[in-house]
DNA sequence: TAAGGTTACGGCGATCGTAACGATC
DNA sequence: GATCGTTACGATCGCCGTAACCTTA
């Protein structure tokens, strides 16, 4: 057994088990690679991977439990040299943040520009995608931080760490019946509705809210997507429900913004990383960056 | 990096940081072990050892750091070894069991010896030692599972699980006050005590049960091994304080037993092992055995 | 001066690359 | 027949062992 075994399980599960694949993302020639897989199968004494004829198809359940300890040998590596390259200078690296578009729109632009100015020297890749998928992102290693208010509590491997919480507000163009009087859920149950998709930004809160309630409501758009929803708005398509700070009074003042916190529970924002993955010491900056960029907002 | 450097790393931590004692364990010679040392050093780009000279005496903390991860990976390197032999045959190997006198000699006889019977070609090694060092023993990979009461609930690293509950019993011989009427802290005190050394065996629960009463007593003898204590009881010491199963009805004859669980806090006995360590089945088994003999004990 | 660590050098073996072959869609 | 995987063989590079040297208790 050597690390470039590992290594080689490691990338054949990323490549659907193709040995071609795989030698081509370890700069090898495809038969070298399949030699070491014999060598490693022989060595365990057992197949790691079902064949159809020479094709590789999947893992057998061995393979899968050996797997696991194979992404542990992967993590231990890489924070070795992620700790190598930290305690050398602590000031140059990567950092990878994978939130959604609320988050990386309306809540990071002012903790990533302070974070900039004390880290000029960190590439910063952002990246944005749904909740679920941030959390793969994670666990392959693609990402080490990630932001956003849904699904990261569930998972046992991620770290978890509060970051503020906020509540939804209802957006309406200003000649519109709702962007006046006092707001319940029977009368927002009255118009459409356009808000996150499933899954997205606080959505399961708004569910909560209106399954509790003997309302039913209409929604007729669902977005990942804060400008999406308000673009639809505009058009006069209902009412929007979104994340109370993705209002801006200047960009959005031909909006009207109405609270619902007396409606809709309170949503939190969450950072999570790998538990098991270091963090290099910016990393662990930009998260208290986070923190206190958000203790300063008020929502 | 590969894994003989990694396993290197770990040899040293064994040996004191003696490069020629790692050398031999790792059956090369010394200047091959100097190199490869020197080459993880250069690719981390720090020192991984503090040196006065040439010798190696500590660790940097860059190096402790380091460490963590090694470890991890080691762990996981033996668990895909584990992993293999056991799915070659899961009725062959060797099983590490770490307790203390107490469990080894009145709790673990039955279980081991259904064990045997359903695993005759498991190897058995058993190991005893203050709970301190079980859990030492476990995490240096020199003990699969560990058997006691104190200490093992505090590791995050460890999985407990429960296997029994019991109480003290007090011994005295057959003439003395104690055999007979009904007992307090207070007479107990009355009499010189002896029991399980600090750390053993429900020792904790003794220390509470007097600090929460008026009475003072005056542990005269005390020792890991409940026969010791028999022993002294007999020599008409005082009042030995010992675990009840540890009372056998038949080979204590001399001796009157009575019951202490109105005075001191029942103890349980626990089950430990690392998280990170894959017990392979027969393992497994072992600790099913534990619990259900622990049932249909009644003490 | 003995014991432990480093440096230099030669030899062996592991692993890669080239290339021809085999199988699968 | 094009793509993917396997087998064979020669070449290279990494790693070990021997041996001489250096350093410290």
């Amino acid at each position: 057994m050597n690390l470039s075994q590992i290594e080689l399980l490691r990338i054949l599960q990323e490549t659907n088990f193709s040995l071609s694949q795989a030698a081509d993302k370890m700069h090898i020639v495809q038969s070298a690679v399949s030699r070491q897989l014999q060598l490693f199968e022989a060595e365990v004494g057992s197949p790691l991977f079902e064949r159809r004829g020479k094709k590789l198809i999947a893992m057998t359940p061995l393979g899968l439990r050996i797997m696991l300890e194979v992404d542990a040998i992967n993590q231990a590596k890489n924070n070795i040299q992620t700790l190598a390259a930290d305690f050398l200078d602590s000031n140059h690296g990567v950092l990878h943040i994978a939130t959604t578009h609320t988050q990386a729109k309306y809540f990071l632009p002012k903790p990533i520009v302070c974070f900039r100015q004390k880290y000029p020297g960190v590439r910063i890749y952002m990246d944005e995608a749904s909740p679920e998928q941030l959390i793969n992102k994670l666990h392959t290693g693609k990402a080490d931080i990630a932001i956003c208010t849904e699904k990261v509590a569930d998972d046992s491997y991620l770290a978890v760490k509060p970051c503020y919480e906020w509540h939804h507000a209802g957006i309406v163009p200003k000649n519109h019946p709702l962007a006046e009087g006092d707001i319940s859920l029977e009368r927002l149950a009255a118009f459409p509705i356009l808000t996150y998709s499933f899954g997205f930004t606080g959505r399961s809160n708004i569910e909560a809210a209106f399954k509790n309630s003997a309302s039913e409501f209409d929604i007729i758009l669902s977005a990942a997507d804060t400008d999406v929803i308000k673009t639809y708005v505009r058009l006069g398509l209902g009412v929007g429900i979104i994340a109370g700070m993705a209002y801006d009074k200047t960009l959005d003042a031909d909006l009207v913004a109405r609270d619902l916190s007396h409606l809709i529970p309170c949503s939190e924002t969450k950072i999570a990383y790998l538990k098991n993955n270091y963090l290099p010491l910016y990393g662990q900056h930009f998260i208290e960056e986070l923190v206190s960029a958000a203790t300063e907002m008020c929502f």
